[in-house]
DNA sequence: CTATCTGTTATAGTACACATATAACAGTTA
DNA sequence: TAACTGTTATATGTGTACTATAACAGATAG
């Protein structure tokens, strides 16, 4: 997988990191038991520093997403076998909260709970149709 | 309205005070044409600096949610009449864009696109059902 | 008209997050 | 056993958030 970074964007370079990984698990192109480069090597790919890398990887592993093996590196969890856990309750009413809050954003500015749902659903569509295997 | 400050949370406090008010305006409890409290008077109930309310007022101010006259003060605007503006559209895509985001947090961690939908249609139900019209 | 209050801007200081740089460490493995 | 892994420690520079003090132009109540 191909992670590129804005420099020029307000959201942090370990965010997108993060982000970017985490998508690549969501479509399959990142499958349990896959592994990831080590943070050294993935920071000259990258042009940053250790550290950002190794901040985005620690957060991942925080978050269940990774394991780590001594010196084999960081590896691809399966994260989706651990759906009843506290954390991806957590998880669940955090995403919850934020999509509360889009919709006041949205009612603030006039639209309807019709065109909230709309937008949700386009979405909806669009991320759960992509399903990559292989890259 | 009262405004509540949370000082312990990572959430800045001018977008605290930028975010009550706009859910205020979407609820209804400021309806176009009410008069917003002094920056300074603000800055004295809550127990924060001048700058910071004034930073969030700058804020909703260049969103359109309110307008200033002189030495009356900040007023709320009517932001629901410029629902084809190219900035509203802008509020819009922004959406479209964190809706996206939090569809492919789910999925990354085993949720399904009927899952996604039923919270976001519970959140919206929650939300869109609020309509407070006096204080 | 004038004093007052409004948002706004300027300057300065403190605190914290982000990113960098260099260095060393314990654990795993080729 | 040597090498590579993530991890931790320390230090530096930069940017944002918040505070503090001060002054300004514009609108308005008296």
């Amino acid at each position: 997988m191909i992670l590129s970074i804005d420099f020029d964007t307000q959201e942090p370079i370990y965010r997108q990191i993060r982000s970017q990984i985490v998508s690549a698990v969501a479509s399959g192109e990142l499958a349990p038991g896959d592994p990831l480069p080590s943070v050294r090597s993935l920071a000259g790919d990258l042009g940053v520093n250790m550290h950002t890398v190794n901040k985005a990887y620690a957060m991942l592993r925080d978050e269940g997403y990774v394991t780590m093996r001594g010196r084999s590196g960081a590896y691809v969890a399966d994260v989706k076998r651990s759906a009843s856990t506290a954390r991806a309750q957590e998880h669940r009413e955090q995403i919850a909260t934020e999509l509360a809050r889009l919709a006041t954003e949205l009612k603030a500015r006039g639209g309807t709970r019709e065109e909230f749902l709309a937008i949700a659903t386009a979405q909806a569509d669009h991320v759960f149709s992509q399903n990559k295997e292989g890259e």
